[in-house]
This record gives C-alpha cells, structure tokens and sequence, in this order.
DNA sequence: TCGATAATATCCCAATTTGGGATATTTTTA
DNA sequence: TAAAAATATCCCAAATTGGGATATTATCGA
C-alpha cells in the first residue's frame, strides 16, 4: 500500500491519520509497513481520504490495463 | 465486489473460476455472497483475470476521482 | 415431468489474522 | 542532549479465514 508515501506528502502524522480515519495508530503503522492488510472498507476510506484510486493505493497503477474500466 | 457479474460475463462457473485462480469454489461463493473478503493478492488476481480496475471490482467506479491516479 | 447432473450456498472447525492497549524504540525538536 | 513526538512492536482475546463435506438450488435431457 502506498499509504505512507501519501501520508508523508500530505504532512500529517499516524496519530492523525489514525484519528481521522477513526483507528489505531499503531493500526496505521502495521499498514504502513505491510504487516496487515485493512479490509476493503478501511481501503476504500483512504482512498477517499487521500483522493486517489485504490488502484493507485494497491500501488497497480503501472497495470496496463488500469484505465480500461 | 463485481464478481459475480464479471464471471457471468465470461460465462464460466464459480468452480472454473475457482480452480483458474487456484482457490475453493465455496470461497468464490462467500466472495460473491459479500460473505467474506479476499485478501489484496487475491483481489488483484481477479483484477488480472477479468482484465478489471481494482477499483472497479469493487464497485468504485462512480467514484469522481476515480481517475485521478 | 422427472431424474441426473451441474452449479451454488451453507455448516463446521482449526488455523490464521485482526485491532487495540500498553509500551518500547526511534526520530525530531527546542 | 533532554524532552517530546512519531513510529514500531508485544501480547492477547476476538474476529475472520479457507477448506472439506454436504445441503440446496438450478439446469438440462429423456
């Protein structure tokens, strides 16, 4: 998941992404570092967070056939 | 999830499926039940097969910044 | 229509995975 | 370089998982 690339440019913290995404921040950590995967609804709330595509979260972007749908 | 529709769109069963993606046809069922979920290396294994968005088997295709990434 | 077969859903269960509280470790800041 | 902030890890009970077995439902040919 590409969730601390974006979090690092959007400049907040765990904690607050933690607290604006109601969860843990230790939740967050684990994430970040891919030690356990959120489940689709947690996917879809930092996708709508960080305004991008889940594709792009997935890190699939660079998947030729991304934009056929 | 879209899979059921995207199967059906390809016209083959839940136990074809099932074995293309080397997996149990009940866990194919529970997935398109919405019992249950699967994890990311599964979701993008059906994204490859049905040639699909991520974003789109999961039914986020509406979403208006979808193809912001 | 009915029996056979295919397709799909559900039950049970052991194993894995989960998130949170607490805390340790690392990084940043003054 | 001490204090504070940020991040990672430990532990654990609870929830979730996938698979085998099987029940239920749908489809099709005689």
């Amino acid at each position: 998941m590409r969730l601390k690339e974006l979090r690092k440019k959007k400049g907040i913290s765990q904690l607050k992404l933690a607290i604006d995404c109601n969860m843990n921040q230790n939740t967050i950590s684990r994430y970040e570092t891919g030690e356990r995967e959120a489940d689709y609804e947690t996917l879809i709330r930092f996708a709508d967070y960080f305004d991008v595509s889940v594709d792009y979260l997935l890190e699939r972007t660079n998947n030729p056939t991304f934009l056929k749908n």
